[in-house]
DNA sequence: AAGACGAAAGTGGTTGA
DNA sequence: TCAACAACTTTCGTCTT
């Protein structure tokens, strides 16, 4: 097997930026940040181990098996048997003649049964496709595996009839990092698959209708998060931002605004606030809006927010 | 010169008849 | 299906640091 070779990548122990030890992985937007500068050390957790938990000596040994976990995103749960390429018995002994094309013949039917009919050949490519978006954006498994048990429930209930498979897979995705909890935004997975902005959240309405799902709806909080981490910028602004948020809500200056407008707004009002100040350019590029709508949040929070400027 | 500010016109999505 | 509408963007000129 290849895969003993190469060494699984190693989570650096250290921030390279300020060189503090002090890493904390965030789950709710995949990353590993550090805490005393905010720098994001790596954007991906790749969980490496079984899909089971064992939390005694004998559920261990229960659960235990041979071969790989069970996985969603290989379209036959990565159980079947694959004939490998070299033309050697378990000896490494090479196979006589005969018996090289007898192998061959099998390779080939154990190819073709594995992937047998149209609905199969659908999976097979889509998950493949998931796979590759998902590592683009650097997400971590359980959305890879989210991801693929929509879209295996949506092929299951005949919804890919008509619709472009990128589109469906993509979209697959979306409805998983909101699941999950991970805040990318539409703009983050159009950009890292094939498919535009519109046809994904199309693709994605549709989902949710026909598969019945409810998702709530992202709060301006998460984005805070994130930009906060994209900016490096200390705890400190973060937290500032979150109060900022926090009265604002309670002066209902949030409701029917874009929350990615409003994370951006409170996010400059921090870093003004706490002397690390950015430029509206810069968080804007990052919150994915204009500074004309960073502008127009911050006034109207200015506005309100003039006695509780000094916390 | 870069950044902040604001006005005005344009765009894409939602809502209700 | 269409028009009205609010939020947001684009563009551009002016002011501030």
């Amino acid at each position: 097997m290849k895969e003993e070779n190469s060494s699984p990548s190693k989570i650096t122990r250290r921030c390279p930026e300020c060189g503090s030890s002090r890493l904390m992985k965030d789950y709710e937007s995949a990353e590993i940040v550090c805490m005393g500068c905010g720098y994001v050390v790596v954007a991906e957790m790749t969980n490496q181990g079984p899909e089971w938990r064992a939390f005694d000596d004998e559920q261990r040994a229960k659960r235990a098996r041979a071969g790989a976990p069970a996985t969603f995103t290989i379209h036959d749960k990565g159980l079947s048997t694959t004939i490998d390429w070299h033309d050697r018995d378990v000896y490494g002994k090479r196979l006589p003649q005969g018996q090289k094309a007898q192998i061959y013949r099998l390779r080939k039917w154990q190819r073709r049964i594995r992937v047998s009919d149209a609905r199969e050949r659908n999976l097979a490519v889509a998950l493949s496709e998931i796979s590759k978006i998902a590592n683009n954006l650097n997400l971590p498994e359980n959305i890879l595996e989210t991801a693929s048990v929509i879209y295996r429930k949506a092929v299951k209930e005949g919804l890919i009839r008509g619709r472009s498979i990128q589109g469906v897979t993509t979209a697959s995705i979306y409805v998983a990092c909101r699941q999950c909890g991970v805040t990318r935004t539409l703009e983050d997975i159009s950009q890292a698959s094939p498919v535009d902005k519109k046809e994904v959240a199309r693709s994605y309405r549709f989902l949710l209708k026909q598969l019945d799902y409810f998702i709530k709806p992202v709060k301006p909080g998460q984005y805070i998060t994130k930009f906060c981490n994209q900016l490096t910028m200390q705890g400190k602004v973060e937290e500032i931002a979150h109060k900022i948020l926090f009265v604002a809500k309670e002066l209902k200056l949030t409701s029917g605004k874009g929350p990615t407008g409003i994370a951006a707004a409170a996010s400059y009002i921090a870093s003004v606030l706490a002397g690390e100040r950015k430029t509206q350019r810069e968080i804007a590029e990052i919150a994915q809006v204009t500074e004309v709508t960073i502008r127009n949040r911050y006034k109207e929070l200015a506005e309100r927010l003039q006695f509780i400027i000094y916390l």
